[in-house]
RNA sequence: GACCUGGUAGCUCAGCUGGUAGAGCACCUCACUUUUAAUGAGGGGGUCCUGGGUUCGAGCCCCAGCCAGGUCACCA
């Protein structure tokens, strides 16, 4: 398909070409030597000081007044403002550079190089005088650039969640705030894997195209190997493995997972999304809510400098501790009715009552979990930590060393949303066995979410897997909150699309010397 | 998957009861040696998401579709 170059992208290429025309390299091919940034520039400088500076970035904006201009660079770390003088740009009678080169020939976008001296402005900017300017990469494609004006307000900004999220490269350049959003959820990362390193757990990797899928409860993407002829399924979950790598002797081991599930999107689901699991031999799951107290608050600081965290409306303070409920209380908290004690006809009736869809087909570990969800979940603002869950949700925990019926699992819920869950890992091999058939029966029946019985696995785990607290925690719903974002796709690069209409156009092919 | 909202210039948006398409910024030309949403003067730029239909005439009305966002369902 072609595309018909607009009026400013035809202009840009006449540039380009008039550049080559002038012997000035649009694409040079040698390093330009930066020995700073903008940000370091402002903090350093001081009045007076003389400071020589070498720096490169994209070209933001222009002030033209004749024989001297001020214009605005962005690199990787902010934006300062440049002097650029004719005299001083052009030091021979020759004022190309500067009247042709920058004046006509440069464009807001494009990436330059400069050489200069940090002065103050008479308004008390700091900015850079220009002595030298090499153009470093012309941009043929204008960029769709907010304006801010003297109150600090955004007009035009580039908004179009479309746009944003198919160009984000473009996103990145103009809105500044993105930029920061990755940041934080590289720095919640490197805090968690500096948390872990700490306590000496082995980070580790496991396949991602797996034969058999397991760990969790979703549809699979499925695909093929062509040279061992072979189905495979690319991960939902990678705590099978994990487990396996506890039954062979290493006590703490986690991984950064990509997990991949084929369902649903919304702006908590993206099809690919990223899990840290982690599993430690001899602990239980009330050790492990410790823990994830402990990781969450240091990340919380590490982040923001502080436990307070403002999410959309709501300040969440991830100080330790956090309350903890069991489902039961939870729900007797929230509808003031307690159901640990009732029958699975009677807890339908309750279910009901409280407005919560019911059907035959749910036991009563299902109508539990109903209830919770529906009545509980959305209004746990603070970080709290929710255990013992039905037997029947939870095929891979440990059941209840108290309570028939539940097994020793917990869910962080922070904002209204799960964070993490964790348990007591179940190493009975025998039982273990039998929740696979249950779960067997299940997809017998037509759940087409329910798991599959690993015999490997259980082959791993009648050698014998010790006592162990497992835990997964999911990356991006935590990077949401952190960075306060309202979307998944505010937190991921290159969220999940469907394929533009007619994928991006191709260039009409457009050869400036043959137009006048 | 269902429902709601939207898609018009590079960007952000107007567009009346259906009568040949508008603004601001950006772009082009000219002026301007400390500006900062620079300024002043002049100018150019459109597949109105796509395809049908109604009509003398459609950006606008009708039908079908595409893409996105939101809400719900499922899920983390």
């Amino acid at each position: 398909m072609i595309r018909v170059l607009s009026e400013q992208e035809i202009v840009r290429r006449e540039s380009l070409q008039k550049l080559r025309d002038l012997g000035v390299d649009p694409y040079p091919a040698d390093l330009f030597d930066v020995n700073t940034t903008s940000k370091q520039i402002k903090e350093k400088y001081k009045e007076g000081e003389e400071l020589n500076v070498v720096i490169a970035g994209r070209l933001m904006s222009r002030r033209i007044m004749g024989k001297a201009s001020f214009a605005e660079l962005q690199d990787s770390d902010g934006k300062i403002q440049i002097y650029v003088n004719r005299d001083e740009i052009c030091e021979t009678e020759d004022k190309t550079m500067y009247n042709t080169v920058f004046k006509k020939l440069l464009d807001i976008g494009d990436i330059i190089g400069i050489t200069g001296t940090v002065f103050i402005t008479k308004v008390g900017e700091i900015s850079v005088k220009v002595k030298e300017l090499k153009v470093l990469t012309k941009s043929l494609r204008p960029l769709p650039l907010p304006k801010v004006d003297a109150d600090g307000t955004v007009h035009d900004a580039f908004t179009d969640p479309e746009k944003r999220y198919r160009q984000r490269y473009v996103d990145l350049v103009v809105n500044p705030e993105v930029k920061d959003a990755f940041i934080k959820r590289t720095k919640l990362t490197n805090s968690m894997r500096e948390f872990l390193n700490k306590k000496e757990y082995l980070e580790v990797e496991t396949p991602i195209l797996q034969p058999l899928y397991g760990g969790a409860a979703a549809r699979p993407f499925k695909t093929h190997h062509n040279t061992l002829d072979m189905e495979l399924y690319l991960r939902i979950a990678n705590e099978l493995y994990l487990k396996r790598l506890v039954v062979g002797g290493f006590d703490g081991v986690y991984e950064f997972s990509k997990d991949f599930r084929n369902e649903g999107m919304s702006r908590f689901h993206n099809p690919e999304f990223t899990q840290m699991e982690l599993y430690v031999a001899y602990k239980d799951y009330a050790w492990m809510m410790d823990l994830v107290e402990e990781m969450v608050e240091k990340i919380a600081m590490d982040l923001h400098g502080k436990t307070e965290i403002q999410v959309g409306d709501n300040l969440i303070n991830f100080q330790r501790p956090w309350k903890r409920y069991t489902m039961y209380e939870a729900i007797d908290h929230f509808t003031g009715i307690d159901i640990s004690k009732m029958d699975e006809a009677t807890m339908a009736e309750t279910a009901k009552k409280l407005g919560v869809e019911v059907d035959k087909s749910m036991g009563r570990g299902k109508l539990i979990d109903e209830i919770f969800g529906e009545k509980c979940e959305g209004q746990l603002i603070q970080p709290t930590f929710i255990t013992d869950y039905p037997v029947e949700m939870s095929p891979l925990a440990k059941k209840h060393r108290e309570h028939e019926g539940l097994v020793e699992r917990f869910e962080a819920i922070c904002n209204g949303k799960e964070i993490c869950n964790a348990f007591s890992e179940l190493n009975d091999p025998i039982d273990q066995r039998a929740r696979f058939e249950e779960q067997l029966e299940l997809g017998k029946r037509g759940d087409d979410e329910a798991m599959l019985l690993d015999e490997d696995f259980l082959r791993a785990i009648e050698y014998g897997m010790p006592p162990t607290a497992g835990l997964g925690i999911g990356i991006d719903r935590l990077s949401m909150i952190m960075t306060n974002s309202n979307s998944i796709q505010d937190v991921l690069f290159f969220p999940q699309m469907k394929t533009e209409k007619g994928g991006v156009e191709e260039w009409q092919d457009y050869n400036p010397t043959s137009m006048t």
